[in-house]
DNA sequence: AGAGTTCTTACGGATTCAATACGCTTCCCC
DNA sequence: GGGGAAGCGTATTGAATCCGTAAGAACTCT
């Protein structure tokens, strides 16, 4: 995600802070709005409707929770909170208000600007349709979850088709059953022959030969990765 | 994050500081650049694109606080500051010129290499693949774990493909069997013959020649070391 | 020449993966 | 509801692979 044309709104009530962070900020290209107060903080993003909020939790008026409380209520904008407390209770505290991230003082306003760039990642992947891949002969869109193998379409379930997804999408990387487990069932742990045998079927109906398989490649005591040995650098 | 091909430039007039230093980054698998004043930094981080710049604050010719907003301008390599000063106010200062992290003299080498690890994790995106090494012919990607030799494949197993990847990402560098057993195979004792055995097969699979080895080589009563005697600095 | 170090080979045990089978749940259609 | 099919996760078996150790040969340095 590139900032773009993406706005921020600034809420910090220490001017030399505030100062050096918008810098930054500018610099990565994003736009930015300022607020040094709680109310005006509700004000200018009622109005100017950022992207994104970055705020300072010790605010004169309205402080930062009190504010994220009142933002939420009215719009679905991220935010990330600033804090002199690190205290990990505190970032609990603030992740359960509904901050996005949480970052404390003295911080790098790198950082920062990181952490902006991936909190806006992640939130505007939530609603941009994911692009669909090809590589190999294979054809991939998620948008209408369809898999094609020299255009004749594949009966994928959806294990099956998670799997194949993320495999595909990072080609020539070999990742472990505990990395696949993870990623694509979501589980923090469990039986592992379980990715062994859904590897299984799905090269049953992608590969050529199964047996001697040219796509998805065991690597001995490691993992699995998906060859893409090929030409076509695979988005549509 | 493990330090795999990443490269770090090391700003420090210090002679004795800098070695020291030096030296552990090296052990720590890092490829390293020095430099002992600002305008030499700058000319080196132009050149070489760094990973990661650890910059003394105190330099002759341009200080550190220059250097770190000068490279600021052209590049967005995270900076790591050293500094006699100590107070807090320092630190925030220090933090809000742009630099990530920031240490103070003395320090503990040891706890630098931390910290040059900890900010790379920060920069560096999950599943970003770490970068592949070559050297002497050989090319090796450690995010598919393959391994080529002149454009041709070489099936290795897991231990052979660490041992390899471990001693090509510190070329002309000595390590004892003690040392590789610890290093590769996680293990703080065991029959260090095992190691012998490995650079055995290992070779077997990549010299022309294993009796006469020309990529790892022994050196007598110490250990092995990978020698890249040429050219191209392994950068993928 | 001799002691210490490294090379080389061979082998049994352990690990890992493939392949199949089975029980459970879910969903659909009757 | 109820029968059946499909998908999923687990267990089991068997085979291929890899690994660590041992033990003797070859080598190096003094």
């Amino acid at each position: 995600m590139d900032p773009g044309n993406r706005r921020v709104l600034l809420v910090e009530d220490e001017q030399t802070i505030a100062d050096v962070v918008r810098d930054y900020l500018l610099k990565a290209g994003f736009q930015v709005d300022m607020a040094a107060d709680g109310f005006t903080a509700l004000k200018v993003a009622a109005s100017r409707q950022p992207d994104l909020v970055i705020l300072d939790r010790m605010l004169p008026g309205l402080d930062g929770v009190e504010v994220c409380r009142r933002l939420r209520q009215t719009m679905s904008v991220p935010v990330i909170m600033v804090t002199a407390l690190g205290t990990e209770d505190d970032r609990i505290l603030g992740l359960e208000m509904g901050a996005d991230d949480y970052v404390t003082k003295p911080f790098s306003p790198r950082e920062l600007v990181l952490r902006v760039k991936s909190v806006l990642r992640r939130s505007v992947k939530e609603f941009a349709p994911e692009p669909s891949v090809e590589a190999a002969g294979l054809e991939l869109d998620p948008a209408s979850r369809t898999v094609t193998h020299n255009g004749n379409p594949l009966a994928l379930t959806v294990r099956e088709f998670d799997l194949l997804a993320f495999l595909m999408r990072r080609p020539n990387q070999v990742f472990s059953r505990e990395e696949l487990i993870k990623a694509v069932w979501g589980w923090d742990f469990g039986d592992l022959s379980t990715v062994t045998v859904h590897v299984r079927r799905l090269r049953e109906k992608i590969e050529a030969n199964p047996t001697t398989p040219e796509l998805i490649k065991t690597v001995w005591g490691v993992g699995y990765r998906f060859d893409d040995t090929g030409g076509g650098h695979g988005r549509q």
